[in-house]
DNA sequence: CCGGACAATTCACATAAGTTTGCTTTGGCC
DNA sequence: GGCCAAAGCAAACTTATGTGAATTGTCCGG
């Protein structure tokens, strides 16, 4: 009874699909880590539009915004099956820096979730249709390879073309008239729940344009 | 000689209109607490498409990032004439949390700055053009109203049309455009560098568009 | 007071992407 | 194994926004 709760085993919990992990200005006293399955921050208008804010996949924290501000500010939904581990604030602090879990590699992988933003801004602002498609996919195949999930160019890839739409936006109908094109032209296949990256090279030099090296006045074309 | 060198008078520096305070890549050790003028964060790509990602006003901390990489990631330059005064990592450490520049408070305006990006990706993503243009006349009135900068629904707009149109993504034409429509329904007026609000109820109406109130199952339209 | 550069404006035209609708396929579940 | 809802797909049509290019206005510095 009088263990050191911050080392007892985590809780786990489970998600069905379309379940919320949180709502919209919800208390929270603790910090998912993403097991299995993937979820989305979103904003949605009364009309219906949606866009997705945020992706969370397997290994992500989520969110690690609740450890400073004690709650949420956005609803997360789980886009498939979800199973996440409880990390109460009081078990993250007390983890030395070089453990797992410890309040450095949280806030680390807050920090890199944040500055991803950056790149979507930039999607959303400045590319179009294709090059948002490209570049998703691309990051969807770089962060699942970095969690081991990618074997042989093919990896798990749950995502409707829906919720492409809502991430990159664009209409539901243009991701299909787009995902048919790069099928066509073999850079990747979309089927039945999986992906295959046929061409990465391609697909990266569609969707992952250089920044431009040297700064110059920066000017509208 | 000897003196608290974390007491001293922080040093001000001044940036000519299209100067850099950041280059990418560039190392800091600082953070620059913008007096006046404006700044922007921006990515550019080598065909000329620039994003803008962030807009530093009088009062904000540009870059808090700094803090905690040690260096900046993207360019910043200054949209007008800025003067700034660089606090150095060493001075914002030996502050007292309820000090002014103290750690705490600096990272609190991080987070209000990154928490803004949530919603400048939903007005990418699933804002029309006139939508995204009044959301950001809201913003910025707001913001400098925050800091006294708003007198008689009058107050300084120092952005260019192109300025806008790399802030909303969309392209400097239609900018010009749309500021007509709102101009000629008497809500907004820009002129020589000032803007001067007429309806700001009705610039809300159109641009501050209300989240939906009750968790549904998110879909696209 | 003038010149030059930058900013705003306008117009004609091009096009990427949205909308609507219906059909087909898939896949989870009883 | 078959049913049903969800997801994918397709075609015709509409539209918001982009492009290119020229004109006008404004302002700062010499």
């Amino acid at each position: 009874m009088t263990q050191d709760m911050t080392r007892a085993p985590s809780q786990v919990c489970t998600y069905r699909r379309h379940e919320f992990l949180a709502r919209a200005d919800e208390r929270k006293d603790y910090v998912l880590r993403i097991e299995e399955g993937w979820a989305a921050q979103y904003r949605l208008l009364p009309d219906g539009r949606r866009q997705i804010i945020t992706l969370f996949l397997p290994g992500d924290y989520c969110e690690p915004q609740w450890l400073l501000q004690g709650r949420a500010t956005l609803p997360i939904v789980a886009l498939t099956r979800v199973r996440a581990r409880m990390l109460p604030h009081s078990r993250i602090q007390a983890r030395a820096p070089h453990e797992e879990d410890s309040m450095i590699r949280v806030l680390d992988a807050m920090l890199a979730l944040l500055r991803n933003r950056e790149k979507w801004i930039f999607n959303l602002g400045r590319m179009t249709a294709t090059e948002r498609l490209c570049n998703l996919l691309c990051e969807l195949h770089s962060r699942l390879a970095a969690r081991n999930r990618v074997v042989q160019d093919r990896c798990a890839m749950p995502l409707t073309q829906y919720d492409f739409a809502d991430i990159v936006g664009i209409s539901p109908v243009h991701v299909n008239r787009v995902l048919q094109t790069l099928r066509g032209e073999g850079l990747v296949d979309l089927k039945g729940r999986w992906m295959q990256v046929r061409d990465l090279a391609a697909l990266k030099r569609l969707g992952e344009v250089p920044l431009d090296p040297e700064p110059r006045v920066p000017r509208a074309a």
